[in-house]
DNA sequence: AAAATGTTTGACATTATTGTTTAACTATTT
DNA sequence: AAATAGTTAAACAATAATGTCAAACATTTT
């Protein structure tokens, strides 16, 4: 019975916050262990070699996310649907979570292959996003290329959250609660955006 | 007289090239003088520390950008102009230098205090910028936040170079002619969007 | 309660990393 | 060429970090 016990949660929770804050190499095990409040040794106990927790806290990480927006991809709805949803998807979660972004984007420069490794595993199959894409009779007849839309919708929900130190100080003056707000309207600007992106390139092209 | 020895740049360059890999914590001392071809006590006899090396090659990495910035700020073009130029010289730089958007992040979200002391050193006043789009007559009748429209143009340039493995691979196949063309055609597709932004917004608010 | 299983701890071995010192070496100045 | 300043390199010291082991301890099963 291979069951996850107290203790591997308790780790967990502690690895996460330390792995945000100080990078995969900035941490150490005691750091860990320490935030944990259980000896190093423990730590090995359970997770064995620094490089599977990490892996453990990536995963779960990439979890929190991944699965919702594969479930996206294969109800097979239509393209503007898809993205409307998934700046919500994307945006709720990094509410929550705002160091996710870095996070996810130094490992995925250090170590390019763990991602779409994991991502797959969560049930994204790239392929068949990228066919059901092609095939979808919408985004043929754009004259925009939607490689492009998709870029934009995520820089839009992302990049935000990825510098948030630089604009919650430059642009909200430190007040967490402003930013906060100032992200949530984002979920409603985002798709209007991408909505007139679409219809204008139309118009103008 | 204080200049800049062969071997400094040599050294920089060396520097830059494996903390760009590998990231701050994640880089060595011993691996910065291999691929400088100098042992590693040299390495110390020019920068002391690694920190004190670190600060050189990120403040370096900034000077690469952040003055031209500064210059569009205080010659005091519309806001228009302004993020117009503004996309355009991230976008160059970051096409010269795909890694830098995660290296800076990186940095800002470990050590938030270190990257605004450098760029108001490079000549960015952020109080200055903040006053001067304030006072900016076009931006008072927008009805749109002006905070968005920056963020949303720093985030259309930025991401897709700080998602740079994921883009390539899912959505370019690999090949890095097609994701650099991509990005420039960014440079006219960005100022595009935010212009069709801020006037679809005056139509429909 | 004895046995078996699971968990915690302290001690250990090993290696990696950093920064310093001292001596040798090189080039430049006087 | 003697002296000076600048550079390189080997050796050293100190510490930090990882991973392993065996013994002690606790909990559950038989």
């Amino acid at each position: 019975m291979e069951s996850i016990t107290e203790a591997e949660i308790k780790i967990m929770e502690a690895a996460e916050k330390v792995f945000y804050q100080k990078g995969k190499n900035g941490a150490s095990m005691q750091d860990i262990a320490d935030e944990a409040q259980i000896t190093r040794t423990s730590l090995n106990y359970y997770f064995r070699t620094k490089d599977k927790l990490f892996e453990a806290v990536f995963r779960n990480t990439l979890s929190r996310f991944v699965p919702e927006i594969a479930r996206l991809i294969h109800n097979g709805r239509s393209f503007r649907d898809y993205l409307t949803q998934l700046v919500h998807v994307i945006i709720d979660t990094m509410i929550e979570n705002p160091q996710i972004p870095v996070f996810v984007l130094q490992e995925l420069s250090s170590n390019p292959d763990r991602m779409p490794q994991i991502v797959k595993e969560l049930g994204i199959d790239s392929d068949f996003a990228i066919d059901t894409f092609k095939n979808d009779e919408f985004l043929r007849q754009l004259p925009v290329d939607p490689r492009h839309l998709i870029m934009n919708a995520l820089s839009l929900c992302i990049f935000p959250f990825a510098a948030r130190s630089m604009i919650l100080n430059l642009m909200y003056d430190g007040n967490e609660d402003a930013y906060i707000r100032a992200m949530k309207e984002r979920k409603q600007m985002v798709p209007f955006m991408i909505e007139r992106m679409i219809n204008r390139m139309n118009d103008e092209t």
